[in-house]
DNA sequence: AGCTAATTTGCAAGTATTGCTAACTAACAA
DNA sequence: TTGTTAGTTAGCAATACTTGCAAATTAGCT
């Protein structure tokens, strides 16, 4: 996505205001490789700005991802997750810590056998395995993270 | 999956009982491509057995889940979908009219960048998009379905 | 026919997200 | 600076999907 100043300035081209619960997560959004889910983005920006509403947490990434600015990823996972990589790239979950890391693929998979002649406007390609460090620990501890970043909420 | 007949051999090997139920659904979902939601299969199984519960459905279809004799399938709808297809294979969704099709892809995409070292054990892959028939329709109807699949259940 | 562990059910509860609306405020004008 | 107002926020109710729980039922065996 734009950068928040460049986000700053779409925003004020289609007289959309500029409220410091925007700002704030434009800021927190910008460079995020985290795949942040509302939740967790809401736990952080409270710490920011006490009393600041899921509600526009929610409405706030709605917004963004309308704009094309947010990438909408659904690991399958119950909460869909924002990316502000708009790159073409696809996602690897860990099923053991629950972290979701981007990932390239040598080549967008393209479609083939049973009739074909499908019009398609995106791929999602999704990974699921164990990421570097829980490979690691298998042996060891089952899992770097105590839960899975997904629990975390509740 | 296996066949209805391989299934209550199965059951029967597991001391798992063959109720009624089991056996409508095993019916319902052998050779099953429309990649059914568990409402939607409550739906068609409730046709035949009146009131069989929703619960029994969301049950026995975790339990042939877990066995592996069903493919959990999330378009990112709401509503998983279940795949008796255990084959390897991906997903089209048709944004229009929410049909889901199997689709075969030249070659499971390959992890690479960001440090691989990945220890992956699935790769989901959905296309989205529109299916022939709604492709066709576009300068017609905005779609050959009224509604999408999914907002049937409500 | 009787026993019992497995199963089915209905309902409450949980999670994620959106609809609605009253209160609030950024942005512009006077 | 103050006024105006369309755009926003926030809170809560409501929806959608799914699971937990406990009581009632029943398949499968003796």
């Amino acid at each position: 996505m734009h950068s928040p100043t460049q986000l700053a300035q779409i925003f004020r081209e289609k007289q959309l205001k500029l409220t410091p619960q925007r700002q704030l997560l434009f800021g927190l959004l910008h460079e995020n490789k985290a795949h942040p889910s509302a939740e967790s983005l809401f736990e952080v920006a409270s710490k920011q700005m006490p009393g600041i509403s899921l509600r526009t947490v929610y409405q706030t990434l709605g917004e963004l991802a309308e704009m094309g600015e947010l990438q909408l990823v659904d690991v399958g996972d119950g909460a869909k997750r924002f990316d502000p990589n708009m790159g073409e790239h696809h996602h690897f979950v860990c099923e053991s810590c629950g972290s979701i890391h981007d990932v390239e693929i040598s080549s967008t998979p393209k479609i083939r056998g049973e009739g074909a002649g499908y019009e398609v406007n995106d791929v999602g390609v999704v990974f699921h395995g164990k990421c570097t460090r829980c490979g690691e620990s298998t042996k060891r501890s089952p899992g770097h993270q105590a839960k899975k970043q997904v629990a975390k909420t509740k």
